[in-house]
DNA sequence: CGGGAGATTGAGCGCCTTCAATATTTGTGG
DNA sequence: CCACAAATATTGAAGGCGCTCAATCTCCCG
Protein backbone atom coordinates (compact mmCIF):
# COMPACT_ATOMS: atom_id res chain seq x y z
CA UNK A 1 0.00 0.00 0.00
CA UNK A 2 1.20 3.49 -0.75
CA UNK A 3 1.09 6.55 1.43
CA UNK A 4 -1.77 7.90 -1.56
CA UNK A 5 -5.38 7.13 -1.38
CA UNK A 6 -5.53 8.12 -5.29
CA UNK A 7 -4.90 4.45 -6.92
CA UNK A 8 -7.79 2.56 -7.48
CA UNK A 9 -7.82 -0.37 -5.00
CA UNK A 10 -8.06 2.50 -1.56
CA UNK A 11 -10.68 3.79 -3.94
CA UNK A 12 -12.29 1.29 -4.05
CA UNK A 13 -12.88 0.61 -0.24
CA UNK A 14 -14.73 3.80 -0.41
CA UNK A 15 -17.48 2.42 -2.84
CA UNK A 16 -20.08 1.69 0.26
CA UNK A 17 -19.71 5.00 1.69
CA UNK A 18 -19.96 6.74 -1.59
CA UNK A 19 -23.29 4.71 -3.03
CA UNK A 20 -24.52 5.05 0.29
CA UNK A 21 -24.69 9.26 0.50
CA UNK A 22 -25.64 9.14 -3.00
CA UNK A 23 -28.65 7.56 -2.75
CA UNK A 24 -29.96 10.20 -0.35
CA UNK A 25 -28.24 13.16 -2.86
CA UNK A 26 -27.06 13.98 -5.96
CA UNK A 27 -23.12 14.33 -4.71
CA UNK A 28 -20.59 16.84 -6.89
CA UNK A 29 -17.19 15.64 -8.05
CA UNK A 30 -15.88 18.00 -5.00
CA UNK A 31 -18.01 15.97 -2.83
CA UNK A 32 -16.74 12.31 -4.25
CA UNK A 33 -13.30 13.40 -3.97
CA UNK A 34 -13.54 14.56 -0.81
CA UNK A 35 -14.58 10.81 0.36
CA UNK A 36 -12.12 9.25 -1.35
CA UNK A 37 -9.39 11.57 0.52
CA UNK A 38 -10.50 10.78 3.62
CA UNK A 39 -6.95 8.51 5.64
CA UNK A 40 -6.25 4.90 4.81
CA UNK A 41 -8.76 2.33 6.78
CA UNK A 42 -7.83 1.55 10.46
CA UNK A 43 -8.67 -2.06 10.64
CA UNK A 44 -10.38 -4.10 13.58
CA UNK A 45 -10.85 -7.58 14.76
CA UNK A 46 -14.05 -8.70 15.96
CA UNK A 47 -15.08 -7.58 19.69
CA UNK A 48 -13.00 -4.22 19.79
CA UNK A 49 -14.60 -1.59 21.20
CA UNK A 50 -14.76 1.62 18.81
CA UNK A 51 -15.82 4.35 21.04
CA UNK A 52 -16.74 3.81 25.20
CA UNK A 53 -19.98 4.94 26.12
CA UNK A 54 -19.17 8.47 27.44
CA UNK A 55 -16.19 9.08 25.23
CA UNK A 56 -15.86 12.02 22.56
CA UNK A 57 -17.35 11.37 19.55
CA UNK A 58 -14.63 10.24 16.99
CA UNK A 59 -16.12 10.50 13.33
CA UNK A 60 -15.85 7.36 11.30
CA UNK A 61 -17.26 5.77 8.29
CA UNK A 62 -17.68 2.15 8.20
CA UNK A 63 -16.13 0.51 5.23
CA UNK A 64 -16.66 -3.11 6.00
CA UNK A 65 -17.10 -5.52 8.42
CA UNK A 66 -20.80 -4.53 10.89
CA UNK A 67 -20.59 -2.99 14.44
CA UNK A 68 -22.95 -1.96 16.70
CA UNK A 69 -24.33 0.14 19.21
CA UNK A 70 -25.14 -0.89 22.21
CA UNK A 71 -25.82 0.04 26.23
CA UNK A 72 -25.29 -2.28 29.35
CA UNK A 73 -27.40 -1.94 32.10
CA UNK A 74 -25.86 -2.92 35.76
CA UNK A 75 -26.82 -6.54 35.75
CA UNK A 76 -25.01 -7.25 32.86
CA UNK A 77 -28.43 -7.12 30.16
CA UNK A 78 -27.55 -5.52 27.39
CA UNK A 79 -30.03 -3.70 24.47
CA UNK A 80 -28.35 -2.95 21.14
CA UNK A 81 -29.89 0.13 20.18
CA UNK A 82 -28.51 -0.32 16.19
CA UNK A 83 -26.65 -2.28 13.66
CA UNK A 84 -24.04 -0.41 11.68
CA UNK A 85 -23.32 -1.39 8.42
CA UNK A 86 -20.75 -1.17 5.41
CA UNK A 87 -21.40 2.43 4.15
CA UNK A 88 -22.43 3.74 7.55
CA UNK A 89 -21.08 6.82 9.28
CA UNK A 90 -20.73 6.33 13.26
CA UNK A 91 -20.42 10.04 14.89
CA UNK A 92 -21.03 12.17 11.46
CA UNK A 93 -23.33 14.84 12.29
CA UNK A 94 -23.00 18.30 12.90
CA UNK A 95 -22.83 18.83 16.43
CA UNK A 96 -20.83 16.48 18.47
CA UNK A 97 -23.51 14.54 21.30
CA UNK A 98 -21.53 12.91 23.61
CA UNK A 99 -24.72 12.63 25.84
CA UNK A 100 -25.99 9.32 23.97
CA UNK A 101 -24.38 7.67 26.28
CA UNK A 102 -23.76 4.36 23.90
CA UNK A 103 -20.83 2.57 23.18
CA UNK A 104 -19.98 1.09 19.88
CA UNK A 105 -18.25 -2.14 19.13
CA UNK A 106 -17.39 -4.46 16.25
CA UNK A 107 -19.38 -7.48 15.68
CA UNK A 108 -16.72 -8.57 13.00
CA UNK A 109 -13.37 -7.76 11.88
CA UNK A 110 -13.82 -3.76 10.26
CA UNK A 111 -12.26 -1.61 8.27
CA UNK A 112 -12.83 2.34 9.32
CA UNK A 113 -12.19 5.27 8.30
CA UNK A 114 -11.39 8.91 10.13
CA UNK A 115 -14.29 10.98 8.72
CA UNK A 116 -13.18 14.26 10.68
CA UNK A 117 -13.04 15.98 7.08
CA UNK A 118 -16.56 14.76 6.78
CA UNK A 119 -17.52 16.72 9.46
CA UNK A 120 -15.36 19.73 8.99
CA UNK A 121 -16.46 20.30 5.83
CA UNK A 122 -19.81 20.42 7.16
CA UNK A 123 -19.35 22.95 9.48
CA UNK A 124 -17.24 24.89 6.76
CA UNK A 125 -20.40 25.36 4.91
CA UNK A 126 -18.13 23.67 1.52
CA UNK A 127 -19.78 20.58 -0.08
CA UNK A 128 -23.49 21.84 0.20
CA UNK A 129 -24.87 18.22 -1.28
CA UNK A 130 -22.58 16.06 0.81
CA UNK A 131 -24.39 17.54 3.90
CA UNK A 132 -27.73 17.38 2.53
CA UNK A 133 -26.95 13.53 2.49
CA UNK A 134 -25.56 13.28 5.82
CA UNK A 135 -28.63 14.80 7.06
CA UNK A 136 -30.71 12.41 5.34
CA UNK A 137 -28.64 9.84 6.39
CA UNK A 138 -29.44 11.23 10.31
CA UNK A 139 -33.15 10.93 9.32
CA UNK A 140 -32.92 7.37 8.39
CA UNK A 141 -30.95 6.65 11.73
CA UNK A 142 -33.56 8.47 13.16
CA UNK A 143 -36.02 6.21 11.62
CA UNK A 144 -34.81 3.01 12.25
CA UNK A 145 -34.71 3.70 16.00
CA UNK A 146 -37.95 4.43 15.55
CA UNK A 147 -39.05 1.15 14.30
CA UNK A 148 -36.79 -0.12 16.91
CA UNK A 149 -38.76 1.66 19.69
CA UNK A 150 -42.05 -0.21 17.83
CA UNK A 151 -40.51 -3.45 17.10
CA UNK A 152 -39.28 -3.73 20.54
CA UNK A 153 -42.43 -2.43 22.24
CA UNK A 154 -45.45 -3.95 20.13
CA UNK A 155 -44.17 -6.57 18.25
CA UNK A 156 -44.15 -10.17 19.00
CA UNK A 157 -40.88 -12.12 18.95
CA UNK A 158 -41.62 -13.62 15.45
CA UNK A 159 -42.38 -10.10 14.08
CA UNK A 160 -39.57 -8.89 15.48
CA UNK A 161 -37.69 -11.17 14.00
CA UNK A 162 -39.02 -10.61 10.59
CA UNK A 163 -38.48 -6.85 10.98
CA UNK A 164 -34.81 -7.01 11.71
CA UNK A 165 -34.65 -9.19 9.06
CA UNK A 166 -36.40 -6.77 6.54
CA UNK A 167 -34.25 -3.79 7.58
CA UNK A 168 -31.15 -5.39 7.01
CA UNK A 169 -31.62 -6.31 3.84
CA UNK A 170 -32.90 -2.88 2.99
CA UNK A 171 -30.21 -1.14 4.34
CA UNK A 172 -27.77 -3.15 3.02
CA UNK A 173 -29.36 -2.94 -0.55
CA UNK A 174 -29.09 0.72 0.06
CA UNK A 175 -25.02 0.96 0.06
CA UNK A 176 -25.17 -1.82 -2.93
CA UNK A 177 -23.71 -4.58 -0.50
CA UNK A 178 -26.26 -7.02 -2.19
CA UNK A 179 -28.82 -6.93 -4.79
CA UNK A 180 -31.26 -10.28 -4.08
CA UNK A 181 -32.54 -11.49 -0.85
CA UNK A 182 -29.54 -13.25 0.35
CA UNK A 183 -27.41 -11.65 2.78
CA UNK A 184 -23.99 -11.71 4.37
CA UNK A 185 -25.20 -12.78 7.95
CA UNK A 186 -22.49 -12.65 10.81
CA UNK A 187 -25.10 -12.21 13.86
CA UNK A 188 -25.36 -15.01 16.41
CA UNK A 189 -28.48 -15.43 18.08
CA UNK A 190 -27.03 -13.54 21.23
CA UNK A 191 -26.77 -10.35 19.38
CA UNK A 192 -30.10 -10.93 17.54
CA UNK A 193 -31.44 -11.35 21.33
CA UNK A 194 -29.86 -8.33 22.72
CA UNK A 195 -30.86 -5.96 19.62
CA UNK A 196 -34.80 -7.26 19.95
CA UNK A 197 -34.75 -7.62 24.18
CA UNK A 198 -35.39 -11.53 23.66
CA UNK A 199 -33.98 -14.53 25.23
CA UNK A 200 -30.93 -16.36 22.90
CA UNK A 201 -33.39 -19.35 23.21
CA UNK A 202 -36.50 -17.95 22.57
CA UNK A 203 -34.20 -16.08 19.18
CA UNK A 204 -33.48 -20.26 18.29
CA UNK A 205 -37.01 -21.28 18.40
CA UNK A 206 -38.15 -18.49 16.70
CA UNK A 207 -35.63 -18.82 13.46
CA UNK A 208 -35.80 -22.39 13.76
CA UNK A 209 -39.66 -22.58 13.16
CA UNK A 210 -38.79 -19.65 10.23
CA UNK A 211 -36.53 -21.93 9.03
CA UNK A 212 -38.54 -25.30 8.64
CA UNK A 213 -41.26 -23.39 7.70
CA UNK A 214 -39.73 -22.34 4.16
CA UNK A 215 -39.75 -18.82 5.27
CA UNK A 216 -35.40 -18.09 5.68
CA UNK A 217 -32.89 -20.38 4.97
CA UNK A 218 -28.88 -19.86 6.89
CA UNK A 219 -25.82 -21.50 5.47
CA UNK A 220 -22.15 -20.90 5.80
CA UNK A 221 -22.65 -17.08 7.00
CA UNK A 222 -25.58 -16.26 4.31
CA UNK A 223 -29.09 -15.62 5.46
CA UNK A 224 -31.81 -15.86 2.35
CA UNK A 225 -35.28 -14.96 2.64
CA UNK A 226 -36.96 -16.87 0.59
CA UNK A 227 -40.40 -15.86 1.12
CA UNK A 228 -39.94 -12.06 1.33
CA UNK A 229 -43.43 -10.88 0.85
CA UNK A 230 -44.51 -13.27 3.70
CA UNK A 231 -41.94 -11.98 6.41
CA UNK A 232 -42.76 -8.22 5.22
CA UNK A 233 -46.29 -8.81 6.08
CA UNK A 234 -45.74 -10.35 9.13
CA UNK A 235 -43.17 -7.58 10.41
CA UNK A 236 -45.52 -4.93 8.67
CA UNK A 237 -42.73 -3.63 7.28
CA UNK A 238 -42.73 -0.42 5.54
CA UNK A 239 -39.17 0.89 3.81
CA UNK A 240 -38.37 4.32 4.22
CA UNK A 241 -38.67 6.60 0.86
CA UNK A 242 -35.60 7.53 -0.38
CA UNK A 243 -36.80 11.01 -1.80
CA UNK A 244 -36.93 13.49 0.72
CA UNK B 1 -55.76 40.39 22.61
CA UNK B 2 -53.96 42.72 20.03
CA UNK B 3 -52.03 42.12 16.90
CA UNK B 4 -49.06 42.89 18.41
CA UNK B 5 -47.18 40.05 20.67
CA UNK B 6 -45.21 42.67 22.07
CA UNK B 7 -47.35 42.31 24.99
CA UNK B 8 -46.04 40.61 28.40
CA UNK B 9 -49.25 38.21 28.38
CA UNK B 10 -47.89 37.37 25.33
CA UNK B 11 -44.55 36.68 26.02
CA UNK B 12 -45.25 34.90 28.65
CA UNK B 13 -46.99 32.26 26.69
CA UNK B 14 -42.91 31.87 25.80
CA UNK B 15 -41.36 31.67 28.92
CA UNK B 16 -41.37 27.66 28.59
CA UNK B 17 -39.65 27.57 24.95
CA UNK B 18 -37.14 30.23 25.98
CA UNK B 19 -36.20 28.39 29.13
CA UNK B 20 -35.74 24.85 27.69
CA UNK B 21 -33.71 26.56 24.61
CA UNK B 22 -31.50 28.57 27.41
CA UNK B 23 -30.85 25.08 29.09
CA UNK B 24 -28.99 24.38 25.53
CA UNK B 25 -27.00 27.41 24.79
CA UNK B 26 -26.69 31.00 25.78
CA UNK B 27 -29.04 32.45 23.53
CA UNK B 28 -28.52 36.31 22.27
CA UNK B 29 -31.28 39.09 22.55
CA UNK B 30 -31.63 38.40 19.43
CA UNK B 31 -32.71 35.02 19.35
CA UNK B 32 -35.18 35.31 22.33
CA UNK B 33 -36.58 38.44 20.25
CA UNK B 34 -37.60 35.71 17.52
CA UNK B 35 -39.01 33.52 19.86
CA UNK B 36 -41.03 36.18 21.30
CA UNK B 37 -41.84 37.12 17.91
CA UNK B 38 -43.39 33.94 16.83
CA UNK B 39 -46.96 33.87 15.34
CA UNK B 40 -49.85 34.34 18.29
CA UNK B 41 -50.68 30.86 19.46
CA UNK B 42 -53.16 27.78 18.22
CA UNK B 43 -55.27 26.16 20.79
CA UNK B 44 -56.23 22.35 20.17
CA UNK B 45 -58.31 20.40 22.19
CA UNK B 46 -57.13 17.14 23.91
CA UNK B 47 -57.12 14.41 21.13
CA UNK B 48 -56.82 16.25 18.33
CA UNK B 49 -54.02 15.63 15.56
CA UNK B 50 -51.17 17.65 15.27
CA UNK B 51 -49.41 16.16 12.40
CA UNK B 52 -50.64 12.70 10.15
CA UNK B 53 -47.95 10.24 9.52
CA UNK B 54 -47.17 10.87 6.19
CA UNK B 55 -47.55 14.65 6.52
CA UNK B 56 -45.12 17.32 5.47
CA UNK B 57 -43.61 18.62 8.63
CA UNK B 58 -45.06 21.45 10.26
CA UNK B 59 -42.94 23.01 12.42
CA UNK B 60 -43.93 24.32 15.56
CA UNK B 61 -43.29 24.94 19.15
CA UNK B 62 -45.67 23.76 22.35
CA UNK B 63 -46.44 26.37 24.65
CA UNK B 64 -48.51 24.36 27.40
CA UNK B 65 -49.88 21.12 27.24
CA UNK B 66 -48.50 17.33 26.49
CA UNK B 67 -48.87 16.16 22.90
CA UNK B 68 -47.53 12.55 21.81
CA UNK B 69 -45.85 10.89 18.47
CA UNK B 70 -46.98 7.54 17.87
CA UNK B 71 -47.13 5.09 15.42
CA UNK B 72 -50.14 2.52 15.02
CA UNK B 73 -50.01 -1.15 13.81
CA UNK B 74 -52.75 -2.45 11.34
CA UNK B 75 -54.37 -4.21 14.14
CA UNK B 76 -54.78 -1.36 16.50
CA UNK B 77 -52.01 -1.38 18.44
CA UNK B 78 -50.27 1.57 19.49
CA UNK B 79 -47.00 2.68 20.55
CA UNK B 80 -46.03 6.34 21.47
CA UNK B 81 -42.38 6.75 20.65
CA UNK B 82 -42.51 10.31 22.70
CA UNK B 83 -44.06 11.96 24.77
CA UNK B 84 -44.14 16.67 23.71
CA UNK B 85 -43.73 18.58 26.81
CA UNK B 86 -44.00 22.60 26.91
CA UNK B 87 -41.55 23.98 25.20
CA UNK B 88 -40.95 20.98 23.23
CA UNK B 89 -40.44 21.38 19.45
CA UNK B 90 -42.56 19.49 16.70
CA UNK B 91 -40.32 19.17 13.23
CA UNK B 92 -37.90 21.91 14.12
CA UNK B 93 -34.68 20.67 12.93
CA UNK B 94 -32.72 22.14 9.91
CA UNK B 95 -33.90 18.88 7.18
CA UNK B 96 -37.53 18.14 7.32
CA UNK B 97 -37.34 14.29 7.24
CA UNK B 98 -40.90 13.17 6.17
CA UNK B 99 -39.73 9.48 6.59
CA UNK B 100 -40.12 9.41 10.26
CA UNK B 101 -43.77 7.69 9.58
CA UNK B 102 -45.27 8.97 12.88
CA UNK B 103 -48.65 10.94 13.84
CA UNK B 104 -48.69 12.98 16.59
CA UNK B 105 -51.75 13.97 18.59
CA UNK B 106 -52.25 16.40 21.58
CA UNK B 107 -53.21 14.10 24.78
CA UNK B 108 -54.46 17.57 26.64
CA UNK B 109 -56.01 20.76 26.07
CA UNK B 110 -52.84 22.60 23.79
CA UNK B 111 -51.48 25.58 22.57
CA UNK B 112 -48.52 25.28 19.97
CA UNK B 113 -47.16 28.37 17.89
CA UNK B 114 -45.95 28.16 14.43
CA UNK B 115 -42.33 27.84 14.52
CA UNK B 116 -41.27 27.97 10.42
CA UNK B 117 -39.51 31.38 11.57
CA UNK B 118 -37.12 29.33 13.73
CA UNK B 119 -36.42 27.03 10.88
CA UNK B 120 -35.50 30.00 8.15
CA UNK B 121 -33.62 31.13 10.85
CA UNK B 122 -31.40 27.95 10.96
CA UNK B 123 -31.15 27.86 7.34
CA UNK B 124 -30.25 31.50 6.87
CA UNK B 125 -27.69 31.70 9.35
CA UNK B 126 -28.14 34.10 11.33
CA UNK B 127 -28.93 32.89 15.19
CA UNK B 128 -26.33 30.89 15.50
CA UNK B 129 -26.41 30.74 19.40
CA UNK B 130 -30.41 29.21 18.46
CA UNK B 131 -28.82 27.09 16.13
CA UNK B 132 -26.55 25.28 18.72
CA UNK B 133 -29.33 25.11 21.10
CA UNK B 134 -32.05 23.54 18.62
CA UNK B 135 -28.82 20.94 17.54
CA UNK B 136 -28.63 19.96 21.59
CA UNK B 137 -32.25 19.68 21.75
CA UNK B 138 -32.47 17.70 18.77
CA UNK B 139 -29.64 15.23 20.58
CA UNK B 140 -31.55 14.82 24.08
CA UNK B 141 -34.53 14.26 21.78
CA UNK B 142 -32.39 11.29 20.37
CA UNK B 143 -30.74 10.50 23.62
CA UNK B 144 -34.88 10.07 25.15
CA UNK B 145 -35.47 7.87 22.11
CA UNK B 146 -32.23 5.70 22.56
CA UNK B 147 -33.64 5.42 26.62
CA UNK B 148 -37.02 4.33 25.37
CA UNK B 149 -35.26 1.76 23.35
CA UNK B 150 -33.61 0.19 26.38
CA UNK B 151 -36.75 0.48 28.35
CA UNK B 152 -38.85 -1.48 25.98
CA UNK B 153 -36.37 -3.78 25.19
CA UNK B 154 -34.70 -4.78 28.57
CA UNK B 155 -36.15 -3.27 31.56
CA UNK B 156 -39.02 -4.85 33.80
CA UNK B 157 -42.41 -3.29 33.76
CA UNK B 158 -41.82 -1.84 37.02
CA UNK B 159 -38.49 -0.57 35.70
CA UNK B 160 -40.35 0.94 32.71
CA UNK B 161 -42.56 3.29 34.34
CA UNK B 162 -39.78 4.30 37.35
CA UNK B 163 -37.51 4.77 34.23
CA UNK B 164 -40.53 7.09 32.42
CA UNK B 165 -41.44 8.48 35.83
CA UNK B 166 -38.01 10.10 35.92
CA UNK B 167 -37.46 11.01 32.57
CA UNK B 168 -40.58 13.43 32.33
CA UNK B 169 -39.53 14.78 35.68
CA UNK B 170 -36.67 15.59 34.52
CA UNK B 171 -38.03 16.92 31.46
CA UNK B 172 -40.25 19.24 33.05
CA UNK B 173 -37.04 20.33 35.25
CA UNK B 174 -35.58 21.27 32.25
CA UNK B 175 -38.26 23.87 30.73
CA UNK B 176 -38.70 25.21 34.06
CA UNK B 177 -42.40 23.59 34.41
CA UNK B 178 -42.37 22.27 37.79
CA UNK B 179 -39.80 22.62 40.76
CA UNK B 180 -39.65 19.66 43.55
CA UNK B 181 -40.96 15.92 42.81
CA UNK B 182 -44.37 16.70 42.13
CA UNK B 183 -45.47 17.24 39.04
CA UNK B 184 -48.43 17.51 36.34
CA UNK B 185 -50.01 14.32 35.21
CA UNK B 186 -52.86 14.31 32.06
CA UNK B 187 -51.00 10.62 31.43
CA UNK B 188 -53.94 7.80 31.38
CA UNK B 189 -52.87 4.67 32.16
CA UNK B 190 -53.56 3.31 28.70
CA UNK B 191 -51.14 6.44 26.97
CA UNK B 192 -48.69 4.97 29.57
CA UNK B 193 -49.17 0.99 28.40
CA UNK B 194 -48.44 2.33 24.89
CA UNK B 195 -45.53 4.07 25.50
CA UNK B 196 -43.75 1.46 27.58
CA UNK B 197 -45.35 -1.81 25.43
CA UNK B 198 -47.35 -2.94 28.41
CA UNK B 199 -51.15 -4.02 29.02
CA UNK B 200 -53.30 -0.89 30.78
CA UNK B 201 -54.12 -3.76 32.86
CA UNK B 202 -50.27 -4.29 34.13
CA UNK B 203 -49.66 -0.82 34.70
CA UNK B 204 -52.27 -0.46 36.92
CA UNK B 205 -51.03 -3.04 39.34
CA UNK B 206 -47.65 -1.86 38.80
CA UNK B 207 -48.55 1.47 39.85
CA UNK B 208 -50.68 0.63 42.67
CA UNK B 209 -48.14 -1.29 43.88
CA UNK B 210 -45.54 1.75 43.73
CA UNK B 211 -48.37 3.95 45.58
CA UNK B 212 -49.06 1.32 48.83
CA UNK B 213 -44.92 0.88 48.91
CA UNK B 214 -44.82 5.07 49.33
CA UNK B 215 -43.01 5.39 46.11
CA UNK B 216 -45.79 7.51 44.85
CA UNK B 217 -48.84 9.38 45.29
CA UNK B 218 -51.08 10.39 42.52
CA UNK B 219 -54.13 13.11 43.17
CA UNK B 220 -55.87 15.47 41.61
CA UNK B 221 -53.95 15.26 38.05
CA UNK B 222 -50.45 15.66 40.28
CA UNK B 223 -48.20 12.90 40.67
CA UNK B 224 -45.30 13.24 43.26
CA UNK B 225 -42.52 11.44 43.53
CA UNK B 226 -41.92 10.25 47.29
CA UNK B 227 -38.79 7.74 47.14
CA UNK B 228 -36.49 9.70 43.94
CA UNK B 229 -33.34 8.10 45.10
CA UNK B 230 -35.23 4.62 44.93
CA UNK B 231 -37.11 5.25 42.08
CA UNK B 232 -33.91 6.18 40.27
CA UNK B 233 -32.42 3.21 41.67
CA UNK B 234 -34.93 0.88 40.31
CA UNK B 235 -35.15 2.59 37.09
CA UNK B 236 -31.09 2.73 36.50
CA UNK B 237 -31.82 6.36 35.30
CA UNK B 238 -28.82 8.11 34.23
CA UNK B 239 -30.24 12.41 34.04
CA UNK B 240 -28.13 13.14 30.66
CA UNK B 241 -25.67 16.07 30.98
CA UNK B 242 -26.14 19.74 29.66
CA UNK B 243 -23.00 20.92 28.81
CA UNK B 244 -22.55 19.92 25.37
C1' DC C 1 -7.38 -33.68 19.11
C1' DG C 2 -8.85 -30.83 22.62
C1' DG C 3 -10.98 -26.25 23.57
C1' DG C 4 -14.37 -22.86 23.09
C1' DA C 5 -17.99 -20.34 21.02
C1' DG C 6 -22.34 -20.86 19.33
C1' DA C 7 -26.58 -23.57 18.40
C1' DT C 8 -30.07 -26.75 19.97
C1' DT C 9 -33.24 -29.15 22.98
C1' DG C 10 -36.21 -30.12 27.14
C1' DA C 11 -38.52 -28.97 31.40
C1' DG C 12 -40.62 -25.83 34.41
C1' DC C 13 -42.17 -21.51 35.56
C1' DG C 14 -43.32 -16.55 35.96
C1' DC C 15 -44.23 -12.09 34.12
C1' DC C 16 -47.45 -10.24 31.76
C1' DT C 17 -51.62 -10.72 28.83
C1' DT C 18 -56.43 -11.33 27.72
C1' DC C 19 -61.10 -11.52 29.02
C1' DA C 20 -64.66 -9.89 31.76
C1' DA C 21 -66.94 -7.49 35.25
C1' DT C 22 -67.32 -3.67 38.44
C1' DA C 23 -66.16 0.71 40.63
C1' DT C 24 -64.85 5.36 40.21
C1' DT C 25 -64.08 9.68 38.18
C1' DT C 26 -65.00 13.10 34.75
C1' DG C 27 -67.69 15.71 31.72
C1' DT C 28 -72.11 17.43 30.07
C1' DG C 29 -76.75 18.88 29.81
C1' DG C 30 -80.95 19.74 32.20
C1' DC D 1 -76.86 21.02 41.73
C1' DC D 2 -78.19 16.67 40.12
C1' DA D 3 -78.52 12.97 36.65
C1' DC D 4 -76.75 10.59 33.13
C1' DA D 5 -73.20 9.02 29.95
C1' DA D 6 -68.60 8.19 28.86
C1' DA D 7 -64.04 7.58 30.05
C1' DT D 8 -60.92 5.78 33.20
C1' DA D 9 -59.46 2.96 36.98
C1' DT D 10 -59.74 -1.34 39.50
C1' DT D 11 -60.20 -6.22 40.48
C1' DG D 12 -60.30 -11.33 39.64
C1' DA D 13 -59.37 -15.42 37.03
C1' DA D 14 -57.15 -18.06 33.60
C1' DG D 15 -53.75 -18.76 30.30
C1' DG D 16 -49.84 -18.04 27.09
C1' DC D 17 -45.60 -16.10 25.44
C1' DG D 18 -41.26 -15.94 26.44
C1' DC D 19 -37.87 -16.66 30.32
C1' DT D 20 -34.51 -19.35 33.18
C1' DC D 21 -31.89 -23.31 34.07
C1' DA D 22 -29.33 -26.97 32.43
C1' DA D 23 -27.58 -30.26 29.43
C1' DT D 24 -26.08 -31.65 24.91
C1' DC D 25 -24.64 -31.05 20.23
C1' DT D 26 -22.16 -28.91 16.39
C1' DC D 27 -18.72 -26.48 14.34
C1' DC D 28 -14.60 -23.94 13.88
C1' DC D 29 -9.77 -23.22 14.90
C1' DG D 30 -5.14 -23.91 16.22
Amino acid sequence: MGSSSANAGARAQYEAVVRRYSAFASLSAADIELLHALPLAETWPAGAELHAEAAPPQPRVLLSGWAARFRMLRDGRRQIISFILPGDGIGVCERPSPLTLTATTTLTAVRTADASAVVAALHAGTHPALRDAVRSAIALDERCLIDHVVRNGRQTAQERICHLLMELRWRLLLSGAIEGYAMPWPLTQEMIADALGLSIVHVNRMLQHMRRDGQIEARHGVLTLLQPGLIAELAEFRAPPLTS
